[in-house]
DNA sequence: TTTATGGAGGTTTTT
DNA sequence: CCTCCATAAA
């Protein structure tokens, strides 16, 4: 559809219009560099995309000199949608993608030049992990300790820093066998991913930093290319992803330009001869950098100005999201961490509501407060699509499902166990890599067996071993199994398979476009073709899947199998075919080698769908950049809000109270703050206490449903009887809780504060002599973190953390004493008699049968429960 | 080689 | 609670 010219001239005349003064000065500065400190909320999308805009149709740019770097494929797609609206045409040649993707796609390009399969493979945290695992016991190191994971994740830290095997080697105490060993394994493990032609995810940034040091003339390609480089989120890059841009960004000196191939444009060429290096503009917020743990480093934005002298800095404050209520707690939380640089931000969008804080006596008690809550807001107006539930851990989803799904609320969960890190899931793509990269050893090994056709260890170990004979390929080793001495059975099995996968090999290449893709790097855009050709014809990956997963017997035996499960895995199976089908229509010209990229790239948010009717669930880390009428934070607790694993890492408090600013600043409307007395872990019931960062919002901010320090002197609730009180009345609410319902319970309890309740309630300082060892042990770890923090060491002072609130503690019992047969009270569930006593220390449980309710264990610290005497026992 | 079974252990976040 | 691994038996 074309415009009428006039619409056209107005619709994208002025970029700036509506943009408060801040916005506007970051969508026209023109310079070598600018920083753009956008707070939560501020626009910072909207000032991306209309300074990309801006850019192309002031004729500036050329849609294919733009580099923009987002943080999710998600928020790629986004920004395109948003630049191609504005400007009123499709942006044709744009960059605008994840370091990752974009990175995977210069590799790609460039593989061959350094002696990598185009197709080479991405190995994602697991599949390295399952490598070095194997790597470890192959070179018998496992007892020094080496576990995977931590080898895993060193290696993934140094990577980040661009610190390579032989860069290690030269700095490593050697006399340590510990690092020798760990050493050893990393060469090894840099050998196997190059044998296998495959990149680990650092790989991808850091080995394009590595090509472009070692060929400048490639480099200068892309030096060229990309003339203005934004990049998104820039306070959580690390090292290597700061090391590309400034590659990027560098000019081309005036030897490589003469040096070239071909002629640059003219127009590219300064005075001295040199191409000049690209504008970069970075935006980012130091407060919400949460990925220190995967190697983010916060200097690069805070020493933004030194790195690029000269840049200009703009400040936007103005936030156009949230109430002042949410931000007013959001401000006062993050002013707790001291090594920032000030800021705060504002709003003009009025107070708002104020902020809604539940206290569940469970896990699920809390999950049904929110199931309960969602439900009321949807009838209020909120679209399901409106609302979100953030969670520090991912295994926290489960109660909340397991609520959702009974009360009928659509819900969708984000990240977490990914279908593509299904066994069944990872055997397909498996066999899709085997297709693509005959090289890539592990990925054939994977599938070798699976489904079971009699190959087991010892005829993998004689291949494997036959191949290093011959100095071939595991592959050619298949092909030529008929030299080894196996078994007619074995034998033709083997060769049955090689000549499967020789087939879809054959597949995949017959249909495959020599596609050189480089033409849009070709020096001048003007004369390069056009991307689109008519002509090509691929085979649908779905064509090689379908074929792969008939001929190996894979999907039938799934469902001949009398194994309930496997007709889930069978439906897995059936899915992944479909989702086959869709890339190919998304993507008519789209390769196996391009579907296996963006599986392997999918991130958390991507699967978000704001068009489907569902309430989001997801972790804090994944909700960075989202935001939603209504949001619920929960599990605000002691180790978990801030997470027991950040306690002793340096700084990792400060990054866990960003974590919590981030979530915080996600919400427009309403926010809920919700934690529980107990949380379940492992199967194993515990208490948990409220987390430090509630003390630091303003308590007029917060309205408790049920406070913390109400759940002190009431003891549990039972969710239904809340239910089941809330009906009619809106601000019932608090009335359900009222303690003059309860006629049982004691006057003195409606006091708050650490006698309410009856004797049995009075709290002992938690020193009791009842503690494990263990507890004792995650005491001192506790203390010694909060010592680092300066703050008072032990329990008391997280008693005293609620001024806040009402000055309470939670319910402790202290060494409550029960036995077998011994009678007890409950606030809610009534009398009943103990039946056993398990556990010990904190964790001590009373099986208990109540007369009304029957069976239930109880945590004999913190439940609402007191001894009846003896005497009044029947 | 495959399947069954018991025991041990489980880092928090992710491209 | 759940998954992974080692060991034993078919």
């Amino acid at each position: 559809m074309t415009l009428p010219p006039l619409f056209e001239e107005s619709a994208s005349d002025d970029f700036t219009a509506g943009l408060n003064p801040g916005q506007k000065r970051a969508v026209e500065y023109r310079g070598p560099a600018l920083l753009i400190v956008a707070g939560a909320g501020s626009g910072k999308t909207r000032v991306l995309t209309h300074r990309i805009a801006s850019l192309i149709q002031s004729r500036e740019a050329w849609p294919s000199q733009i580099l923009a770097i987002t943080f999710t494929n998600k928020a790629a797609a986004e920004m395109r949608e948003r630049v191609e609206q504005l400007l009123g045409q499709a942006s044709e040649g744009m960059w605008i993608s994840t370091f990752h993707s974009a990175c995977v796609r210069i590799l790609r390009r460039e593989a061959e030049r350094f002696g990598y399969l185009k197709s080479f493979t991405i190995y994602d945290s697991a599949d390295s992990r399952a490598l070095i695992k194997r790597i470890i016991k192959g070179l018998d190191l496992d007892h020094l300790g080496l576990t995977p994971a931590g080898v895993a994740s060193r290696i993934s830290g140094l990577k980040n820093e661009l610190t390579d095997v032989d860069a290690f080697a030269r700095t490593a105490n050697l006399s340590d066998p510990r690092d020798q060993a760990f050493l050893e394994v990393f060469r090894k493990y840099t050998q196997e991913l190059n044998r296998a032609h495959a990149f680990d995810f650092d790989d991808l940034i850091g080995q394009v930093v590595y090509l472009f040091r070692s060929f400048p003339e490639i480099a200068a390609l892309y030096q060229r290319r990309f003339r203005h480089i934004l990049v998104d989120e820039y306070q959580d890059t690390n090292h290597a992803q700061y090391a590309l841009i400034r590659e990027l960004t560098r000019p081309v000196s005036p030897e490589v330009v003469a040096a070239a191939a071909f002629e640059y444009a003219p127009r590219d060429i300064a005075a001295d001869g040199s191409i000049p290096g690209a504008s970069l503009t970075v935006v980012g917020d130091s407060d919400q950098s949460i990925y220190a743990f995967r190697g983010a480093d916060i200097r690069n934005i805070v020493e933004f100005e030194k790195d690029y002298p000269g840049a200009e800095v703009v400040l936007l404050e103005q936030n156009y999201r949230s109430t002042q209520n949410i931000l007013s707690a959001a401000n006062a939380v993050i002013s707790n961490n001291f090594d920032r640089k000030e800021k705060k931000l504002w709003t003009a969008i009025g107070e708002g509501e104020k902020i809604t804080g539940f206290t569940g006596y469970s896990g699920h008690d809390e999950a049904r407060f929110i199931a309960d809550e969602i439900n009321e807001l949807h009838n209020k107006g909120f679209g399901y699509r409106d609302m979100a539930v953030f969670y520090r851990t991912n295994a926290q989803t489960r109660a909340l499902e397991e609520i959702f799904i009974r009360e009928g609320i659509p819900y969708r969960v984000l990240g977490g166990t990914k279908f593509y890190e299904r066994a069944e899931i990872k055997d397909a793509i498996a066999y899709l890599i085997t297709v693509a990269n005959p090289y890539d050893e592990y990925a054939l090994r994977r599938i070798l067996n699976a489904p079971k056709r009699g190959i087991g260890p010892m005829t993998e170990a004689q291949l494997s071993g036959f191949a290093e004979d011959q100095q071939v390929s595991f592959r050619d080793a298949m092909r030529r199994a008929g030299e080894l001495g196996f078994g007619p059975k074995v034998r033709t099995a083997i060769l049955n398979l090689s000549g499967i996968l020789d087939h879809a090999t054959s597949m995949a290449l017959s249909g495959e476009v020599v596609d050189d893709d480089r033409d849009d790097l070709n020096p001048d855009p003007a004369a390069a073709p056009p991307a689109q050709d008519a002509n090509v014809k691929v085979t649908p990956v779905s064509d090689i899947l379908d074929y792969l997963m008939k001929q190996t017997g894979y999907l039938e035996l799934l469902r001949n199998s009398k194994d309930p499960q496997d007709e889930a895995r069978a439906e897995n199976i059936d899915e992944l075919l479909a989702v086959t089908k869709e890339f190919s229509r998304n993507n008519p010209t789209g390769t196996l080698v391009d579907f296996l990229t963006e599986v392997s790239l999918v991130a958390a948010a991507d699967d978000l769908d704001s068009t489907s009717g569902t309430v989001s669930l997801m972790t804090l880390h994944t909700a960075k950049g989202l935001e939603y009428r209504a949001v619920f934070i929960t599990g605000v607790e002691e180790g978990l809000l801030p997470h027991q694993m950040s306690a002793d890492e340096a700084g990792g408090p400060s990054e866990e109270r960003r974590l919590f600013y981030v979530g915080i600043t996600r919400a427009r409307e309403k926010l809920y703050l919700s934690l529980a007395m107990t949380r379940s872990q492992y199967g194993e019931v515990s208490v948990a206490m409220p987390s430090r960062f509630l003390q630091e919002i303003p308590a007029d901010l917060i309205a408790w449903r049920q406070s913390p320090g109400m759940v002190t002197s009431r003891g549990g609730t039972q969710p239904r009887a809340l239910n089941a009180q809330r009906g009619g009345q809106g601000s019932g609410f608090g009335g359900s809780n009222s303690y003059a319902r309860r006629s049982t319970e004691p006057t003195s309890s409606v006091g708050f504060g650490a006698g309410g309740g009856s004797s049995a309630a009075v709290s002992e300082p938690a020193s009791g002599n009842m503690r494990s060892s263990l507890d004792k042990w995650r005491e001192a770890k506790k203390a010694r973190a909060a010592a680092a923090r300066g703050e008072l060491p032990g329990e008391s002072s997280t008693a005293s953390l609620f001024p806040n609130t009402i000055t309470g503690q939670v319910r402790d019992n202290g060494d409550l004493e029960l036995q077998r047969g011994d009678r007890i009270r409950h606030t809610d569930f009534g009398e009943g008699r103990v039946d056993d006593v398990t556990g010990v220390g904190t964790k001590r449980i009373a099986h208990v049968t109540f007369d009304q309710v029957g069976n239930k264990k109880l945590l004999i610290k913190i439940a609402p429960i007191e001894k009846l005497d003896d005497s009044e026992t029947e």
